[in-house]
This record gives structure tokens, C-alpha cells and sequence, in this order.
DNA sequence: CAGTACTGTGTCCATCGTACGCTAATTAAA
DNA sequence: TTTAATTAGCGTACGATGGACACAGTACTG
């Protein structure tokens, strides 16, 4: 009922000629604004009105084109992550590439760590991902199953530095920092590893070995399937 | 600034004996019914006149004790923590008893997949859960850097299982995986594999692959930095 | 007993998403 | 060419949300 919705708004039809004045909104208009909208200020500025302001239009316009707020943001999304690379090699090159260019694809667009997860209603752009991920997994022994968790295991890693890099839109990421020194500061008895590892200046680069982690366990059950 | 109030709500002061009114209400007794909330209608249904007619109080009543919705969401992700577990053995037991522990920690309370992500404010169990999986970690050869990598990376595939697991609560888990159907059906001649790979039933532990990986991965690491 | 600090409450407000109906524009049918 | 059907954009209105603020009553302190 209300997903139905959301896969009009993500594979749209082509209706024939239409009756009623020009429109002068699109529903790409509308997601190219939005996703300034959200880079520039956060996915929680993304309000209808803030919208119609940037766009030069009455709020209820917008309605005409993206039946609400959730479908609107499916509609950033899929659009946001645009459309999946060309990969070449073996599996492992090629899921490296894959990563590699989602993590690019990923750091202009922090909300999309928020939005492209959970449960939902898959755009063109996102299958095509997964399609494209699966494709380097084709002809390793993994079953079907796997393959899917491997895809998880990989987007997931992605998320999740997009997210510790990012930044909550809130607060400013320093004031957070600054806020879990005072309080290692104050109660670091309790947690002296903790402060013992969060003293040295973080040198390393946590994509890079998280990748190359997952990588390397997923050749060991290629090896254990094949 | 605002991240002050954070650190004021989680890590609470022990003011000497307090003048007015014996208060009704506690952050305890607050935390635990929109935690219940949360986890029976999804966190969208946390809102402060729902909460303040569960415990049977005004809704303003409540700012008397958490200073806003983020703050109380904060204080309700580290409640819903709880007290990390005891871990012993090895590094690689250890850690899998640690996310073996956040995993079943998790799933009663799917939200916190949502709430304890990001920059933010840590609270006192989200440290101990920090410190219990440096304990594991200590003695390896990773750096300080590499194991708080370590860390991201088993929390994260906890996370992104949750997810997966769980559902949205705006609409039904079943609707959207009906919606994917439908659209598979339509357009699955440019997603072949995508269509093979759901075709069959999953009957894997993705939990369980996921996290094997990742240790494996690990192992490899800690084997070179050894 | 006075004063003071604190809790709970009622009222009020800006902002949010969105339902509904109107108007004007455009094309299909007569 | 007229007329009817359809559609885009807009204005108004409504319920729900988070939160500011002032006021009441209550308990401890002097």
C-alpha cells in the first residue's frame, strides 16, 4: 500500500502525451535541489518548505510530483547514488573498485549513510549496485546467500565510515570530540584502554584496513568453497 | 554547547540533597518507558506527549528531567546498552563473544541500529562496551588506531544485521520485500544476478559469515603486524 | 516561621507534513 | 471552432510535533 508509492516514484512509467499545462517542475528538479538541500545543510533541512523556497515554488507544488517526504527521499537517494561503476579483474580487484567508488560516491552525500539502509523499495541505481557487486562474485563458489552477505558486508563498511567520518548535522563533529575528551578526561580510570587508544593522532586509514579485512576473510571462504 | 547537555544527562553529577518536592519522575523511570515505546511502535512513536501520558505526567514535566528529544535519545541508546559483557580467551573468542553479545543486545531494541551510530556523545555502558573489546584486543600487535578499526568494523556488521533484520517501521517489513518482488518481476532482465540471488531461499547465518570474515581478516593483520 | 529552591503543569508558539479545493493552462473531442 | 476533460501550481487549513515560559504547590534551610 504505502510502498507502492515509493516504487511509482523510483521506476516511473511512461505516461504518453499529457493534457494540462507545461509543467515547470520535474521530479529531477526536485531531487537535484533536495540533494543540495541535504549536502549543504543536512537531511533534517530538507524540509517541503525549504524545498519550495530553493525551487521558486508554493509548497503544495511539489505534492504534484513526489507523493511525500518518505518517496522524496527514496527519490534523493537512488538519485544521489547515481549509477554503478565498470568493473574488471578478478573478484577481488573488482569489489575493491566497487567499494573504492562507493566510498567516493558515498562522501559527498553523508545523509545517504541514513537513507540507503534498512528495509525498502530498491531504485534502478541501487540494483544496478548490487548487480554490479554480484557480477564480481560470479564464478567464486559462493552461494547465493553469500554473495548477498558479502554485497552487506561491503556497503555496510561503507556506511559505517561515511558515517564516522561525516558528522552529525545537528552538533558539530568537534563539539562531539570535544565533549568525549572532557569525558574521558574526567572518568578515564574506568577506561583505560579506551584512553590509551584514542591519545595516539588516528594516522591510519580505517577505509583501507577494513576493506582489506572483509577482503581477505571473504578469500578465505573461496577457498573453503571452492 | 549543545553537546554540554549530552554529557549532563549521561553522565550525571551527585548533587548533594536536593530542596523542593519529592520528584515523581527519574531519567530511569523516563528512559525505561520510552526505551518500552521505542521498542514496541519504532522510535518515530517517541515522542514527549506519548511518553508523558505512558508515565502519566504532563508532557512538559519531562523537560524537568531531560533537557530535549536528543538528549533523551541518547539516554535511552545507552540504557538500552547495558553492561557490556565479561570476555575471555583468546583475542578471537573474546571478540566474538563481544559481538555475539551486542548482537542479541541489539535485536530487542532495533532502533538503536538508528541511535547509536555517528559522531556523538559517548555515555558510560557504550565506553565499557568500547573498553571490554580493547580488552580483547590487548596484547595483539595492532596499533591503537587498528584496533579502534577493529571495533567500528564488529559493530558496524552488528548494525547493518540489525538492519537487515528488523524493518521499517513506517511500512511493513513483508510490503516492502512485496515491492521488490513486483519490481524484479518487471524490470529483472537488466538484473540477472540480482534475481538469481534472491531467487533462493537464505537459509545461511549472515550473521555468522559476516562475522567469521571479519576475524579471519583480522587475523591476517594482526599475523603481519605480529 | 520565613525564605528559597525545586517539581509538575497549563498555556502558547513556530514548524512540520499534508488534505482539499480552486484557478488557469493545455489538449482531445465535438 | 467550440467545448469538455485533464492536469499543474497555489492558498488555506488542520493536526501533531518540540519546546519556551510563567505559575503553582512542596519541601528543605536558615
Amino acid at each position: 500500500m504505502t510502498a507502492d508509492t515509493f516504487t511509482a516514484v523510483l521506476w516511473p512509467e511512461d505516461h504518453g502525451p499529457r493534457r494540462g499545462p507545461k509543467p515547470a517542475l520535474s521530479k529531477e528538479r526536485i531531487a537535484a535541489e533536495a540533494i543540495a538541500l541535504a549536502d549543504n545543510a543536512g537531511l533534517e533541512a530538507v524540509t517541503m518548505q525549504r524545498l519550495a523556497d530553493g525551487l521558486g515554488c508554493a509548497k503544495m507544488a511539489l505534492y504534484r510530483h513526489v507523493p511525500g517526504r518518505g518517496e522524496l527521499i527514496a527519490l534523493m537517494t537512488d538519485t544521489a547514488l547515481g549509477t554503478p561503476p565498470e568493473l574488471d579483474g578478478d573478484w577481488r580487484t573488482g569489489l575493491r573498485q566497487w567499494t573504492e567508488a562507493a566510498w567516493r560516491g558515498f562522501t559527498p552525500h553523508p545523509w545517504l549513510a541514513y537513507t540507503a539502509v534498512g528495509p525498502r523499495v530498491f531504485g534502478p541505481n541501487e540494483l544496478g549496485w548490487l548487480e554490479a557487486a554480484l557480477g564480481a562474485l560470479d564464478g567464486t563458489g559462493l552461494g547465493p546467500d553469500q554473495r548477498l552477505d558479502v554485497v552487506a558486508l561491503l556497503s555496510g563498511h561503507v556506511r559505517a565510515l561515511v558515517l564516522q567520518a561525516g558528522g552529525a548535522y545537528g552538533t558539530t563533529e568537534a563539539e562531539m570530540i570535544d565533549a568525549n575528551h572532557g569525558i574521558l578526561a574526567a572518568h578515564g580510570d574506568d577506561f583505560p584502554l579506551t584512553v590509551a587508544a584514542f591519545g595516539h593522532t588516528g594516522t591510519d586509514n580505517a577505509f583501507e584496513f577494513g576493506l582489506t579485512c572483509i577482503l581477505e576473510g571473504v578469500a578465505a571462504r573461496i577457498a573453503d568453497a571452492g
